[in-house]
DNA sequence: GCGTTAATGTTAAAATTATAACATTTAGTG
DNA sequence: CACTAAATGTTATAATTTTAACATTAACGC
């Protein structure tokens, strides 16, 4: 069998484009439209490097992101969710109805969006892509994305007018992650896009809550972007976490959660 | 069977939180994760109601934008999109390497957006979440996304300082859509806080191409936006529209592709 | 506690999808 | 034109998913 086949890659071109827009394909209604049998389209799928994926019958793009990241539930991985789950679950426990929420990017505060659909009315802020395109999804909750140029590495946008705009939004409370969390040297995250916005939710924001999981402390990350004190609440998943957390006179005490 | 279930809606809520960050989760683990069978959870999904959808003994979220949207290929759909996808390709033509494209709202062009990976270097401006999406995709396109409060009815961003921006930026060629065009009454679209945009943009723009199939003509919508000669080029898609189109003297002529 | 009903589990059969083997067509070459 | 090899089609078989029927367990009122 050969590796490259001039009318299979054609073919898969053309799903592509008809896949691009969104929605699925079943095999029979793709080999029609190809003019070929099913098994040919197979063949394709299997010898050809593609974006398609084929799930259960159906042609689906598997860059999409709700397709292909198969959750492989492995041990390791469902007590890893369990975790990140949890997490949200605590930070959930400080957002009241009617609040108007920033919502930093990463991966940490995704779990936290679907259970915003229980109140009856909010508004999130946030200036990362996949961050909105879950709130995007929820009626009940206004979404004011803070746009700019992409940063495909962080799933957010840059601006230099970002930080002005924060600033000009009545931010209730900002839910910040990290990516590295030291007593010593500081919070800290990747990329130095990612500064600017947070300082300014901090800055603005009435209540400001940290969200890390325990993994995070003793790590420095490259970009600094807050002191341990400038936080309100910092809401962990760890026994251990008190101990290094334990304010020394602030407005309100550091808050752990086991 | 009681289509109020409790135990059954909760289990449903713990995977669709699952599944909120994105990815599939085979019936089997599903079952598992709660601590059940796959019948039960076979029979959670087909009594209640549920964002969460079967596909080929796996579950995924039905409202991502890949997944639901099962693309049934009965004949008019497909020559629809045939006729969808026509449209787009001829709009493709006046593309050039290097362009910056500013890429109106709405479903029209999102097929034109897959082909953009074949140029090598482009920056795509938009306001509109979905075209967001799709070109987040390609790491060959920079994108920058004016945000702002969002619009699900139209699924883009809507804020003062639009137009500002808009204008701000070196836009190459604006590419724009409309539900209706009307001779007499000019270019039309539904709702209101698309108007801005689409004015900055041909206000800036150094090519204007407004893109619409047949369909749109003779219709007129709500929010008036142009004069059909404030564009350069029309892409449409039937040969009866050139004759509606003959600019009277226009530094370029409207150009109707069949 | 008993009886009733909803909820869940178990199993077998039907339908669908995946794989493999072999047959046929097509395209290119001398 | 015959020969070769790639590409595609066809068919049978295996694996998986879906459906349906019935068994079992749990919950609730009296």
């Amino acid at each position: 069998m050969s590796t490259i086949n001039g009318r299979g890659a054609l073919r898969l071109a053309k799903l592509e484009e008809t896949l691009a827009s969104g929605g699925t394909l079943h095999l029979r209604d793709a080999a029609e439209l190809c003019g070929v049998s099913e098994m040919t389209i197979r063949r394709d799928l299997s010898t050809q490097t593609t974006a398609i994926s084929l799930l259960g019958g159906r042609l689906v793009m598997a860059n999409y992101p709700g397709v292909t990241p198969i959750y492989d539930l492995t041990e390791q991985q469902a007590s890893h969710y369990q975790a990140k789950y949890r997490l949200c679950q605590r930070a959930l426990a400080f957002i009241e109805e009617g609040d108007t929420l920033f919502i930093d990017c990463g991966s940490t505060l995704i779990p936290l969006l679907s259970q915003l659909s229980h109140f009856h009315e909010l508004t999130v802020v946030t200036y990362a892509l996949n961050v909105a395109n879950a709130v995007a999804a929820l009626p009940n909750v206004r979404l004011v994305l803070l746009g700019g140029l992409f940063y495909a590495a962080s799933q957010s946008f840059s601006s230099d007018s970002m930080a002005s705009a924060i600033e000009r939004l009545g931010i209730n409370k900002a839910l910040i992650s990290a990516a590295g969390v030291d007593l010593e040297r500081g919070i800290s995250c990747f990329h130095f896009h990612e500064v600017a916005p947070k300082q300014a939710a901090i800055a603005t924001a009435m209540q400001r809550l940290l969200v890390v999981d325990a993994s995070k402390f003793g790590v420095v990350r490259p970009a600094y972007f807050a002191a341990l004190d400038d936080f309100d609440v910092v809401v962990t998943d760890e026994e251990g976490a008190p101990q290094l957390l334990v304010g020394d006179g602030r407005d309100l005490p550091a808050v752990t959660v086991t």
